[in-house]
DNA sequence: TTGCCATTTCGCCAAATATCGAAATGGTAT
DNA sequence: ATACCATTTCGATATTTGGCGAAATGGCAA
């Protein structure tokens, strides 16, 4: 229960339902989350956190980056369930279009140019 | 999107899921529910309400009782989805256990002695 | 080592939420 | 009609949560 819980309240949120979405297709850097649903960095890592924490998403380092993706094999059954139930019944969903068509633009843009404007302004 | 996002918003709430769980075997009236969950009976109306909302419980007077049941036919897909995964995923959950071994004897009570006693403190 | 820089942590604020008790509601039964 | 009474609505309160910016972190690269 408390782990189906933690999985429950990890999807309670609009924002971190699109980040879960958005993986499906392919990993993601912090910073191209950030660009995707227009959050400070430190809004976007809090609810990668609590994503990583329900066992929804893992993550690796890679040189200044840190990469997201869905959880794999060892990942809660409840984990593995949900993000199976909210692709299906989100397949047709226009946010859900909308975000992959925006993310086709962002994988395109250079990874430094992003951050640098990140954190520029 | 919205649709579903208020049936996972309904269902992020513990004393929420042990509802819809112990609507699985029959349907009951909201006293029943508060001595299961010994919560006010304000504040369970406001959770059932929050399930029918969702799209995830339905509800008909008899008599001087309100009884709930889980959605049927039309509910939403979001709602049927959710429910038959939760029910699957915590099938062998201790809680759901413990509350339906109490249900049983709830279930054995006079309503109206419920009621009173309820009411009455 | 030192500096850089993407990310995270921290401290704060605003908004949402869970809970309660008191008062309102509305259907039953007298 | 009237009174009763299970439930709901309302108003208040405490907790949780989502968001930001500033400061800390930690890994690369010079």
């Amino acid at each position: 229960m408390r782990e189906l819980m933690a999985v429950i309240k990890a999807l309670a949120d609009e924002n971190r339902v699109r980040i879960l979405l958005s993986l499906h297709a392919q990993e993601l850097c912090v910073c191209q989350i950030v660009e995707l649903l227009r959050l400070a960095p430190s809004t976007v890592s809090k609810h990668v956190a609590i994503l990583k924490q329900a066992g929804l998403v893992s993550t690796r380092k890679e040189a200044r980056w840190v990469f997201c993706r869905l959880a794999d094999g060892d990942a809660p059954a409840a984990a593995k369930e949900m993000t199976a139930v909210l692709s299906r019944l989100l397949t047709d969903d226009s946010q859900r279009r909308a975000d992959t068509k925006r993310l086709k633009q962002i994988l395109k843009m250079d990874r430094d140019e992003l951050c640098r404007r990140q954190n520029g302004c």
